[in-house]
DNA sequence: TTGTATGCGTTATCAC
DNA sequence: GTGATAACGCATACAA
């Protein structure tokens, strides 16, 4: 890899490096002639700036760390996939990190980010994660920080999240809707955020719909293997049985539609099934399940121009502004007449 | 963001920044006091090297570039998740670029890569990719490459793949293992390396067992939504209708799964079915549908440990090694009797 | 054992 | 208009 410098423009034109700096960049004060021989010459050499250079001058990195429990997950994978689109073409350039969930590799991850110079951070907390005083002290220290999806409001930062509350309110009043009165809840650990927004938004429909809140109808996993199907057995011995599911995330959706199906329980004529997914798994997941999709790319989208926004203008101390992108509810359901 | 630097140290302590730098590199000619005294004093000041100067002097960035088509897809996301494990253990970063099948981003993403000054490229090529010449231009002008997955023989440079003809042989004789006769391969584009080579698996395991290859049997993607569905209409019209699939990913399993079942078709008892696909999705696509399972992580592990090793040796020309990562056969279909 | 000087590639400041 | 110089943070050859 022989890179092209300013300085081989400069000897082989017989300029001084500052004058191929400033023709380079256009420069004003340069005569025209120069400027063209220069800009030919290099562009003859397939010149490119070097971005480290850059970076150790202008004290910055262009860089964005990205935090998140776990790449291959396509809630995250494809909220990447919008950080990744908007961040190139703001001419940032994204390094991702993983914590497995694990409280103790987000702090090592932060201080990784760090280590390497981003410009900011972008996080989705992990499930253990309950203090936050690790990313208080970098935000008191100047980094800008977005937080996205898994969120706290014990953080002064800006956050992008779906809609949790109004997305489980739909799901839950679609299923109402469709004649559900027993409608239970799998969810994921209860001191998350999106847990408890979920959670609400059941509870509020259920309430609207004059229904009584029945505690031994919710059920929250803790992201290990095999924990949904004795759940789901759990569940169903109950007297009345539920006749419907409403599930928080991907795996909870998969393991309670694998659960019933092995149960040889008919949906939606037996029990209704509707999930918080998002659209890639809503495809491989086939009908008759519901689906309320999560706008993943969108949310990343949205949070990393909030975070380039907040880097650009060097703005400390951010409004602590909560964005709520919606959902989108897919009924692949109607067996049941609808009752308004 | 206050960043400690060497100067800090040295003039905090009366020293030079030599005597710093020396002092924290643990060279072994600097007086012990010094040394504890400059140890100490980083410690408490919490200093970190400045990765970003690092790289100008030592013209090297520590950052590998991986490029994709996608990363919202299991496949890739968990490669990605392999690549990113081992390559932080080494100490180097990773940029990641998506291509989206796109051979005019796969070469701009190229460039990009080089712009940043990546150490080494770590590619998996576009569908439309057919020519690689952008690639062997970049090579022989001594950037470290090593291809993974989508992979061209074109290149002189290493590979790293599934063992796609192992994996498709033992797809496709389970399926006759268990009774079948004609079975259908729905697969990817026609030119792709890993397409050949699961149709090659295909094609000698039907050899084999004295079936004769039926073209008509075979039939081709090209990553289009709503294309499953007519394609496996067409192949249940001839007759005798096909009695198995044997699917070539995780898209064209799920659509063929869904297809299926809409036809009300019983799996495996009227059309057996068989996918090469990956863990995470095996685990969402319920049984009875059995898989070729593709070490995904195992592959990106891999294929940056080469890299890694291709980079730190400056080997430029490396021998074009194609290694090979076996996949894992999970049986979920055992309705027939075993015919051995 | 420690300090001085230099260079990595770039741009800003000041001179001419 | 253009050139010389310094600076970003670090490591190292050379001096002392």
């Amino acid at each position: 890899m022989d890179n092209v410098t300013i300085k081989d423009i400069a000897k082989a034109l017989n300029l001084s490096t500052s004058t191929v700096s400033r023709a380079l960049r256009g420069s004003y004060e340069i005569n025209a002639e120069t400027k063209r021989l220069v800009m030919e010459y290099a562009e003859r050499l397939n010149y490119r700036p070097n971005p480290i250079a850059l970076s150790l001058k202008e004290n910055r990195s262009r860089a964005i760390g990205v935090i998140v429990p776990q790449i291959a997950n396509y809630f995250f994978s494809q909220a990447i996939n919008g950080i990744e689109a908007i961040a190139y073409n703001r001419g940032y350039h994204v390094i991702i990190f993983q914590t497995h969930e694990s409280y103790e590799r987000e702090v090592v991850n932060m201080q990784q980010a760090v280590s390497r110079r981003v410009d900011g951070l972008l996080i989705s907390l992990s499930s253990e994660t309950s203090d936050v005083t690790h990313l208080r002290e970098l935000q008191d220290q100047g980094m800008p920080i977005v937080l996205f999806d898994r969120v706290s409001s014990e953080l002064n930062a800006t956050q992008v999240v779906a809609d949790n509350f109004k997305g489980a309110f739909e799901a839950t009043e679609h299923l109402i809707w469709s004649g559900r009165r027993r409608i239970a809840h799998l969810t994921i650990p209860p001191y998350m955020s999106i847990t408890q927004e979920r959670l609400a938004g059941y509870r509020a429909a259920l309430e609207k719909h004059g229904i009584a809140y029945d505690e031994n109808l919710v059920r929250y996993g803790t992201f290990g293997p095999d924990e949904v199907g004795p759940m789901v057995d759990d569940l169903l011995a109950q007297n009345p049985r539920p006749d419907a599911f409403f599930t928080a995330s991907d795996r909870l959706a998969a393991g309670c539609l694998g659960a019933l199906q092995k149960r040889k329980l008919r949906i939606p004529e037996d029990v209704a099934l509707i999930g918080f997914t998002n659209m890639n798994v809503a495809e491989l997941l086939s009908p008759p399940m519901s689906t309320v999709v999560q706008p993943a790319q969108e949310i990343g989208q949205v949070a990393v121009e909030r975070l380039i926004e907040l880097i650009e203008r060097k703005q400390k101390a951010a409004p602590p502004s909560v964005i709520k992108i919606p959902t989108t509810l897919i009924a692949r359901d109607s067996t049941r007449t609808v009752v308004e």
